[in-house]
RNA sequence: UGGGGUGUAGCCAAGCGGUAAGGCACACGAUUUUGAUUCGUGCAUGCGUUGGUUCAAAUCCAGCCACCCCAG
C-alpha cells in the first residue's frame, strides 16, 4: 500500500492510544485525518462535559502532529442501534455488553461511512488488536499485549468492515504507547485509561440506568433454601456473579461468606443469591446466538477452540458445535464462573499463552447450561 | 409476677481483669473501553445503663433498663 496515496481517516477518542496512532500513520506518510464523535449529549456523574476537554484534546495532539480534524455527532445512531437494545436487553433481565454494539453498529458503521464519504481509504482506530489478509480474506488477530487485548470487543466485525481497518497500535504494548506519547509531548500522555460504557463514561451504574429502568422492590431469595434474606430495588440492576451491592450483612447461620448473585427470575421480580463460591456459580455449557464468524463460518460443524465469556477473562478450552439454526452450543472444559446472557462468547483459535492466535468470532449467550 | 438467659460497630461474632480479633455489609481507591469479579485501604476512645471494687474492668460486684425463653 503506497501511503503517499492512501486516506486514512482515524477514530481519534482524545486518550492516548489513538493520539499516537494519529502520530504513527502521519509519521509513515499517510494522508492522516482526525475525526472525533461525540455521540452521547448527557453530562457526566458530576456534572462535566468530558466529551468536550476530550475534543479539547485531540485539536491539541492534531494540531501538533500536524493533520486536520473534525468532529462529528452520531448521538441519533448511538441511541437507536446501540443504547435502546441496551435496555431493552436490561429490561429483559440479561446483562448486555453495549460496546460490542457500539463497534459494529457506530464504529464500523455511520463512522466508517462518513469516513468514505471524506474519501477515506481506510481507517484507524487504537483498539489493540491486528487484523491480517490471507488469500483474499481478513482475520482478526489478538494484540501482542496480551493484557490489552480488545478483539473481545470486535467479534462481531465483518469481512468488509476489517477490510477497511486498520489497528496500528496492535504490535505495540501499552507501555509503549506511553511512551512514545510522552516524547511528543502529547497533552494525552499521561491521561487516565478511559473506562465505562464507551462515549458515555464511568457512572455510578445502578443510579445511570435507574433514570432509565425504574425501580420495582423485590425479594432477594437464597437459592438453596428458598428463604427470603433482603430486598432488592430490581433485579434489573444485578448481574450473576455479583457480589457487591447486596446489602446482606452478617447472619447468625451460614459460613460468614459473602453472597453472590446466581439467578434472576424476572417475571417474579425475585434475586436469587447463595452464600460463598458455590456450584451454583459455575457452568458448564451455553447456548450462543446472533454467531459471526470471523473471516468465515467454520467448515467444521463441532470443533475445539477457546472461549472468553466476559473481557479479561482468559481464554478457556471449550468445544463447539454449530446448530442448524445458526447457533451454536459451547460445551465448556472446565467449568465457568457466572456465565451471564447477554454477554458474548468470542471463540479464538489459541489459549492464552499465545498471542498469535485469532479471534474466530463470537455471540450472544442466550441460555447457560448448569 | 416468679425462675432462667442475653445485651460488644449496620449485621453476625471473639474476648472471661491488663488497655476492643475476625467475618459480612458499607465507603473510597487500584484494576477495567460492558456489567461483574478480584485486590488495597478505611470503618467502636468504646463493649445496654448507673454506680462500686481494683494500679488497671467489656471482663468482678450491685441497682436499673431492654429483649428472649420457661412457668402462670
Amino acid at each position: 500500500m503506497d501511503a503517499k496515496n492512501t486516506t486514512v481517516v482515524v477514530g481519534m477518542s482524545g486518550g492516548v492510544d489513538s493520539s499516537v496512532v494519529a502520530y504513527l500513520l502521519k509519521k509513515q506518510g499517510y494522508n492522516t485525518i482526525g475525526l472525533f464523535m461525540n455521540n452521547w449529549e448527557e453530562k457526566d456523574d458530576s456534572g462535566c462535559c468530558t466529551s468536550a476537554d476530550d475534543y479539547a484534546d485531540v485539536r491539541r495532539v492534531a494540531s501538533k502532529i500536524g493533520i486536520p480534524y473534525y468532529s462529528i455527532n452520531f448521538a441519533k445512531e448511538y441511541q437507536d442501534k446501540v443504547f435502546s437494545e441496551f435496555l431493552a436487553e436490561y429490561k429483559a433481565g440479561r446483562t448486555p455488553n453495549p460496546d460490542v454494539l457500539c463497534n459494529r453498529e457506530i464504529k464500523f458503521g455511520p463512522f466508517l461511512n462518513f469516513a468514505k464519504s471524506i474519501g477515506a481509504d481506510k481507517i484507524a482506530t487504537g483498539h489493540y488488536c491486528r487484523v491480517e489478509e490471507k488469500e483474499g480474506l481478513f482475520y482478526l488477530k489478538k494484540a501482542k499485549d496480551q493484557n490489552k487485548d480488545q478483539t473481545y470487543f470486535l467479534n462481531q466485525l465483518n469481512q468488509s468492515q476489517l477490510s477497511m481497518v486498520m489497528f496500528p497500535i496492535g504490535e505495540e504494548t501499552k507501555p509503549t504507547i506511553r511512551k512514545i506519547a510522552i516524547e511528543q509531548d502529547f497533552s494525552t500522555a499521561t491521561k487516565k485509561d478511559s473506562t465505562g460504557i464507551c462515549f458515555i463514561g464511568e457512572r455510578k451504574f445502578k443510579e445511570f440506568l435507574k433514570n432509565y429502568i425504574p425501580a420495582s422492590t423485590g425479594n432477594i431469595v437464597d437459592k438453596r433454601t428458598n428463604e427470603i434474606l433482603w430486598h432488592h430495588d430490581g433485579v434489573m440492576y444485578y448481574t450473576l456473579g455479583q457480589r457487591k451491592g447486596l446489602g446482606i450483612g452478617g447472619r447468625n447461620v451460614g459460613t460468614g461468606e459473602s453472597w453472590f448473585v446466581v439467578d434472576k427470575d424476572v417475571k417474579n421480580n425475585i434475586l436469587y443469591v447463595t452464600q460463598g463460591e458455590g456450584s451454583e456459580l459455575y457452568s458448564s455449557a451455553c447456548v450462543v446466538n446472533s454467531l459471526n464468524w470471523i473471516p468465515r463460518i467454520p467448515t467444521e460443524k463441532t470443533f475445539d477452540c477457546f472461549a472468553k465469556f466476559r473481557y479479561r477473562q482468559l481464554e478457556q478450552a471449550v468445544s463447539v458445535h454449530i446448530n442448524d439454526d445458526g447457533s451454536a452450543n459451547v460445551i465448556f472444559k472446565e467449568k465457568q464462573r457466572a456465565v451471564t446472557p447477554g454477554q458474548y462468547a468470542v471463540f479464538y483459535s489459541t489459549g492464552h499463552d499465545d498471542y498469535n492466535g485469532y479471534c474466530l468470532g463470537g455471540g450472544v449467550i442466550d441460555k447457560v447450561i448448569f
